[in-house]
This record gives structure tokens, sequence and C-alpha cells, in this order.
DNA sequence: AAGCCCTACCCTACAAAACC
DNA sequence: GGTTTTGTAGGGTAGGGCTT
């Protein structure tokens, strides 16, 4: 028996609209259960249990594996390199609390609705303690520095008076000794260093060498001279550094964010990878099982890290007390959900930016005084233009499931943010799956007349009703309409031993059909397509003899 | 094999728009 | 003006594909 491919193609492309609902894998009461927990405040503490008693374990492995693979990539670098890498991420961190800083305090933010996202003190002051303590983070880089320069032996160099000569100096003709012009009073071998320093390579004099450790000292000053507009010089000891931040009382540093947390390894920054032990002098606690401690912000100003999986998603220690409603809330999801509402409102701020320009006409300046606190911290509310809807929608209606390529070009022509159009895309297939299987169970009673009464072919008319209510295939109307009952009985069997929701690999099925038929063909689309219809008939008169009884 | 990225599917929150 | 609907977005779980 002859069934057309692309008949597998015309019932496969919409086995998703086909699918049972993922809840159909639990029973009622569950699933009433898990939704109803969902969203409320005992569903975090039913997350929490949940976590408690299913979750744990694979996490606590996972991020296990994931600190052993950091550890030991970090263990090939050395202490400088680490401590500069260290520095420049704080740097940079600084530079983003600034540019949000500037960004809320500009006077662009006050077109339409731009009331709600003016920044309050607080949050000015709490970006403000975030530049505080990377400061100290700063200084206590250069104090660990400093520690460690002092702590000879870890450059195997040799030292002046201290007659710990290294035995390298007989074995090698050319290894003068070098010294270097940095505070760290050494001397090494040529061939100790590594790499090994070549006599050209030797400033003539000796004048303006240093080791590697003052080397990225120097350049840890310079950035933040450069950054800051400050005046650190190569002579100041780590006591000299942000002195000022440093001598601020306590509860200056402790008030907004006691428990603030530190930069971690996943924090997004590609320079900053941080050793646990680097912190050692502050360290306050070591290596557990489930975490690491970096250490903290202790009181006299030294810096250290937080839990290492962590930094981003530490529980409940990135914010400020006044948005910290309770430690449940505290706790895992809702703390995501507020580290996503404070990039959110940076984001939107970018974007209402860019609308600002339209929407300049409404003057809400006098309102922004009277609404209360919590009024101009409500989310702020972007909508896609008119024109980008259609336009999306025209996308949507070719291809649901555009490629990243085609999303990328619909942003850049739209002006809208990548992400959005992902969601956008996101929330139109979720929605319009909904339409459709409202639809289609809408329509199975007024199907095609005409059709043997058979329960197993009823179940497939059923299905390809649903299929005729997919965006993208009306014009697959006709062909559906036409296919051999026979080859439908065959195409459905394939279709319920498939999966759920497989847009991705039907696309890709999709795209592979016009190929293949394109080249069997060798001719266009509309070509292929009366091509497919030809054969579809032939292969229903084939068939009805098949089922006749 | 594990990790990462992307997606589906679902629920929910919230603000704007539409409707009564 | 109050209520309902719509649109945008956040977030959770699960699974597949690709890379390392």
């Amino acid at each position: 028996m002859y069934i057309p491919s692309h008949c597998f193609y015309l019932v496969s492309i919409h086995r998703s609209s086909l699918s049972l609902p993922l809840f159909s894998f639990l029973s009622w009461g569950e699933y009433l259960l898990d939704s109803r927990m969902r969203g409320t405040k005992s569903s975090k503490k039913h997350s929490l249990l949940k976590c408690q008693y299913e979750k744990i374990e694979p996490n606590n492995e996972k991020r296990r594996r994931r600190q052993k693979r950091k550890k030991a990539r970090n263990e090939e670098l050395d202490e400088a390199s680490r401590l500069q890498r260290r520095t420049r991420y704080l740097l940079n961190q600084m530079k983003l609390e600034q540019n949000l800083i500037d960004a809320y305090s500009g006077e662009g933010w006050k077109g339409q609705s731009r009331e709600r996202i003016k920044p309050e003190n607080d949050f000015k002051g709490a970006r403000e303690n975030q530049i505080l303590k990377y400061k100290l983070g700063i200084r206590d880089a250069i104090r660990q520095w400093d520690s460690l320069s002092s702590c000879r032996d870890v450059l195997h160099l040799y030292e002046l008076g201290s007659g710990n000569l290294c035995k390298l100096r007989e074995a090698f003709p050319d290894n003068d000794i070098i010294l270097c012009d940095g505070t760290c009073n050494s001397a090494f071998h040529q061939k100790c260093l590594d790499p090994p320093l070549d006599t050209e390579s030797i400033p003539p004099g000796d004048q303006g060498w240093f080791c590697r450790f003052c080397e990225c000292r120097m350049e840890i000053l310079e950035a933040v001279n450069a950054h800051l507009g400050t005046y650190f010089s190569m002579n100041n000891s780590w006591e000299d550094v942000f002195e000022e931040e440093a001598a601020l009382p306590e509860d200056a540093n402790a008030s907004l964010h006691p428990d603030v947390e530190w930069p971690s390894d996943d924090s997004g920054d590609e320079n900053y990878d941080p050793e646990r032990k680097e912190n050692s002098s502050s360290i306050s606690g070591e290596d557990t099982d489930d975490h690491v401690w970096e250490g903290e912000f202790s009181t006299d100003g030294s810096v250290g890290s937080d839990e290492s999986d962590g930094g981003i998603e530490m529980f409940g220690k990135d914010a400020p007390p006044c948005e910290q409603i309770s430690e449940d809330e505290d706790w895992g999801p809702s703390k995501r959900k507020r580290r996503a509402k404070e990039s959110d409102a940076a984001s939107t701020l970018m974007t209402l930016f860019e609308s600002e320009k339209v929407n300049s006409d409404v003057d809400v300046e006098e309102v922004e005084g009277q609404l209360p606190p919590e009024a101009q911290i409500r989310r702020s509310f972007f909508r896609i233009p008119r024109i980008a809807v259609e336009r999306l929608r025209e996308v949507f209606a070719e291809n649901e499931l555009p490629s990243r390529d085609v999303k990328e070009n619909l942003s850049k022509e739209l002006g809208l943010d990548s992400e959005k159009v992902s969601k956008w895309f996101k929330n139109a297939r979720y929605l319009a799956l909904k339409t459709r299987k409202a639809e289609g169970v809408k329509q199975v009673h007024t199907l095609t007349p005409g059709l043997p009464k058979h329960p197993r072919f009823e179940n497939m008319m059923k299905k390809l009703q649903i299929l005729l209510y997919s965006p993208g295939i009306a014009e697959h109307h006709r062909l559906v309409s036409s296919v051999s009952s026979s080859a439908c009985y065959a195409l459905l069997e394939s279709m319920e031993l498939g999966d759920d929701v497989k847009l991705k690999k039907c696309s890709k099925e999709r795209s592979k059909m016009r190929k293949r038929f394109n080249l069997f063909a060798g001719f266009g689309s509309e070509d292929a397509e009366a091509e497919m219809e030809r054969l579809c008939k032939v292969t229903e008169l084939e068939h009805r003899g098949d089922l006749a009884p």
C-alpha cells in the first residue's frame, strides 16, 4: 500500500495540537493540588518542602560537581592573576551600579508611566552601598596582594639577604639576578621566572622591570585610578586604598546589606573566577559538603565571597531589608523573582527611554510627588507597538517557530529586544495552541459529512479537524480533505505514537519534506502543492476500495 | 555522561485597553 | 467608573539536541 510521505508530514507537523496536557500524567487531584499550590505563599512553602525532599540531593550533586570543575580550573591560575581578575570584576560591577544610578537619576524617565519607575531613595542608597562594597572589595584584594607578596617562597625567587640561594644559579650560565622595581623588594633568577626572562627583555640598566606580582598590582591600581579618578600609587599600602570608605562606621556598611552578596562564579562576568582560598583571612566557613563559604564582609572592611554557587542566587541576601518580606518569600524562587524584577526595571528603563520621544506629551511630574512610595516601584509596563505586533503576527502565521536568525532580524527590524520577540512568540504559540484546542473540541461534531462511521475514523477526523485550525496550514486544508482514509489511519497510527508537542522536530520534518519534494519534483512550491494534491487523490482512489466492505 | 541552551507547557501577576 | 479582557512578562518543570 502506498502512502505518500507528505501525508505523514501533514499530520506530523501538528502532532502537537493533539497532545494531552502534561497533567494527564498526574492524577487529577495531584494536578489541582499542584496548580493551586503554585504562585501562592503557601506554594513557596510547598516548593521549599518539595525541594527539601526531592531536589536537594541532585542539586547538591550538581553543585558539587560544578564546584569541583571550577576549583580545578582555578588552581591553574596564580594568585596574582586571580587578584587582578577579581579587581577587574569589581570595577566592572561598580561601573554597572554607577550606570544604574545615572540612568535612574537622569531626566529621561518622566514620560508616560514614568512615575512608576522613578527611583526611590532606597534604590539609590542600595546601589551606592553596592559601590561601597566593591570599593572595599578592591581594598581587600590589595591587602591580599600585600600579604601574598610577603610570602616569598610562593614565587620561587631568590631573595636578597635571605640566604636562600637558588640552585639554578649554577645550573645555567646565563642566569642573572634581576631586581624588581616594585615594592616587593625581591630579586629573581632569570630562569626562575615563568616564563624565563631573556636577557634581551631586560630593560637597559635593569630599570623599570617589575615582577609579575608588582605588575598585577600596578595594573590594579591603574585601573582603579582610571575608573575612579583616584591617585593610588605603588607606594601606597593597602591601608591607603579607600581609607575613607573603610573608616565608615560599621552600620553604614551593614545597614542596607548586612549579608550582602558577594559576586560568584555564576555572576555572569567571565573575567571573574574567584578562588575560595584567597579570602582565607576573612573566611567564616570552609568547604562543607553543600557549600563553600568565601567569607563575608567583615567589620574591618575585609571582603569575602558568598555562597559559591549562589552569588546571585543566594537566597534572601541580595535585597535590601525593605524588600525582604518574609523568610518564606526570600527563599529560592521568590528570590529569583525579585532579582528578575530588578533587572527588568533596568531593561524597562531602556525601553521607556526609547519610547520617551514618542510619549513625551504626558506630564506626570506633578503626580509623582503625590504617589505613595509603593506606587512608584510598581512594575513598569511596556507594550509592543501595534505595527510591530502586526508584523509579528505575519511572521507567526508563516512560521510559529522561527529560527533564531529570523527572530533577531525581527527584533532589529522592529527595534525590539530579541528577548521580547522570543517571549512574544512563546506566548503566541501557547495562546494559539489553547485556541486550537478549544476550537477543535467545538468542531468535532460538525465534521465533514459522508465519511464512514468508524470509531477509529472519527477519532482521526477529530484530530484532523484540529489540524485544520492550526495557523500556517490553511493552504493545506484541501490537501488534508483529500487524504485517503486508510492513509489517514496510517498517519494517525504514527501520530499517536509520538510525543506531545515537538514543533521543533516538526518544523525540521517540514523543511526536510519541502526539500525532498522540491528535489523530487524539481519545480516550484505551487507545482509541488499541485503534485501533492494529485498524489493524494490518486491514493484516495486506490484505497477507497480497501475500506469498502 | 554531563552540562548547557533552547523550547514546550503551564500558571501567575500585573498593567493597559476594552467593555458595560 | 467599575469590571472584564488582553497583552506582556516572570518563573517552574521537563525534555531534546548539541557540545565538551
